[in-house]
DNA sequence: ATGAATGCAAAGGTTTTGCACCCCC
DNA sequence: GGGGGTGCAAAACCTTTGCATTCAT
């Protein structure tokens, strides 16, 4: 019915701000990834640049889940040289090379980016950790085709959050 | 399968960029928000305002579907002596009081506010002319407690949008 | 009268933009 | 060499806050 979520943070005392850090960058993946982004640059007429590179390696290493600001002050930490704008115009180019893509917004109001996969799947959000998970239903999927179909809309694409408590309850909420 | 949509906007040349007007206010639903609003500051210790009114006979009036800077001009354009903080100030007491609620986040990545209802539903944004629309589905509602049993989460809330072109092809986009 | 609400303006936080300089193609 | 990219700082935006004043109860 729905493909296994994605695995748990482990450790994870339920209530820090920012978890949902995806498996291990794969080495291999890299390249493949730094391919793709050259390849969408030179096609673009638009130029390749350590920067571009340093900070797309920096969102795959986190497996994405990350909003801009987020962003920011990891690549301030990893990397002081780059600035603020260039990540912000970054990954407005990474979106475009379909590396990156906007997810959902969080309860903080803020949009959520996360790697591009082809495949699709929506998420549950801890609303005591903060943890994202994903599921993907074909259920729902078929549903929601058949209303839209039935009000002849065409689809683009959707954004469908579910807001709940994991069953590892929280056992205290930092208080601020 | 699914309730039918609201109704769309008539007349909308898609391609504004703001419409998604709800029904006319009835006039005699509006005492029965205004008494609601006065149970809940008086429950609550708080004051009625002219203010206060002014903003929510708003809102009715638009059936909702609006964000807060796009209230904040509203008023600023029918009520030139309401201040701008007045009006954030009271979307929160209107949330509290259920008669806004906070709704979907738009594409231009901000919050939604809709009038309160007890029934709940989700949403369709239309990509070309920015209409919202709404349904609601008691097979997406099944799946989706499904799989939050199944992986032992309890839910909260959701947030379900779809992006999509309603039928009513635009002709044109306004150039920008 | 008295605590709450308002308006204004200032402060905060995030994202965008202008511009001189730098670097990839 | 040239057009795109970068950093910095300033500007834009949206939202929140502080404070003196006004208002509802």
């Amino acid at each position: 019915m729905s493909k296994p979520l994605a695995k748990r943070p482990r450790n994870l005392p339920c209530g820090r701000p920012a978890p949902a850090e995806h498996d291990a960058p794969k080495a291999a993946k890299l390249e493949e990834w730094q391919g793709r982004l050259r390849a969408y640059l030179s096609g673009k007429g638009l130029k390749y640049s350590e920067q571009r590179w340093k900070i797309a390696e920096l969102i795959l290493s986190t497996g994405g889940h990350l909003d801009a600001q987020g962003l920011v002050e990891r690549v301030k930490k990893a990397h002081p040289g780059i600035g603020a704008a260039t990540v912000y115009r970054s990954i407005k180019v990474l979106c475009d090379a379909r590396i990156l893509k906007e997810s959902l917004s969080d309860s903080q109001r803020r949009v959520i980016y996360e790697l591009f996969d082809d495949e699709h799947h929506d998420h549950i959000v801890c609303t005591d950790c903060g943890a994202i998970f994903e599921f993907h239903s074909e259920k729902i999927e078929a549903a929601q085709n058949a209303i839209l179909e039935e009000q002849q809309f065409t689809q683009t694409k959707h954004r469908h959050v579910i807001y709940a408590k994991c069953a590892y309850k929280a056992e205290k909420r930092p208080s601020k």
